[in-house]
DNA sequence: GGCGAATAGTTGAAGCCTAAACTATCCCGG
DNA sequence: CCGGGATAGTTTAGGCTTCAACTATTCGCC
């Protein structure tokens, strides 16, 4: 049974700034259909979640190692939720802690040798599946999509300032 | 004991598949962008969740009520999910169950008044915000981009045909 | 030196979410 | 009519996530 979605539903909404509402819900379509897809082959495959990988991408990136901070800067994520999910991979045995010499706050986070060969066969699947997933695109309609979703980051960021500061 | 370092490790990955990765990225950024800010929003203003928000959404567009099980497919989550969600917002007397008279497995959600009045609020704010986030494009880059993103949802329902069915 | 502000990280409460096991009910074919 | 399979919903265990309150440490400054 094919799941009905957000966008679908919307067919006979009142007027009004409709347009953006429904380019919003398509957004949101799109991208909850690719995750969830992603979060279920990573369960499937590696018995595994995505921010579990999202973290390890980050220390794969830089192998040096990243504080808990700045991790959870990177993941645009509270500090309470690296606590977390450092613990969970700790104890996995994928990635280990170091204190600080120079800040006895402060600790850094690696990947172990584990961690990184693990890491590396997610990433290599991870990659094959987004790509099949976009297959169905042509070579200038990702281009479009790439260059129009960066106007839309714009958009968005500016639109923020607006509200906050 | 010489760590690979990022390029390293990206000129490694097999070719041809880094644009869509960073296609994904990308839509996956916007998404985030926008969700965080309305989720932000729905909790300051109106202390309520999007979870809850998408909910009464749905009973809204069909006053005559929906079973728990119509909920959860036209919501994408889980049968569990719907259940916890719809004792919150009945605790709260923003919707009310009532069970079928020709189906005693089944009941139905509907709005109560006062739901239906809240979630007015809420939605007029709703709708403000995404137009103001996405004011910074053009009509016809919302129309590109509204018709890319269904060229990638039916990418990505093809792709997931393949695998599964 | 020492005090107050800032920073790094942890914890706890609450909500969201899923998968899997479970209960209750319905439907259908023999 | 009755037994098995399908369906509606709940429950449970576990993970993710946030916010707010908390501890420990460092830094700036007098």
């Amino acid at each position: 049974m094919m799941p009905l979605d957000a966008e679908t539903a919307l067919a006979d909404t009142p007027p009004g700034h409709k347009d953006e509402l429904r380019l919003w819900l398509r957004l949101l379509t799109c991208t909850n259909l690719i995750e969830a897809e992603i979060r279920r082959r990573l369960r499937a495959e590696f018995d595994t979640t995505l921010p579990r990988f999202d973290l390890l991408a980050q220390l794969e990136r830089h192998p040096a190692g990243l504080t808990l901070g700045e991790i959870s800067r990177r993941m645009m994520v509270s500090n309470g939720n690296v606590t977390g999910l450092a613990a969970r991979l700790e104890e996995e045995g994928l990635v280990e802690r170091r204190v600080s010499t120079t800040d006895r706050r402060a600790q850094s986070l690696r990947l172990t040798p584990r961690g990184r060969r693990e890491f590396a066969r997610q990433s290599a699947a991870h990659e094959g599946w987004v790509a099949e997933l976009l297959a169905g695109l042509s070579d200038s309609e990702r281009e479009a999509l790439h260059r129009l979703l960066g106007r839309t980051k714009a958009s968005v960021r500016a639109g923020l300032q607006e509200g906050g500061t």
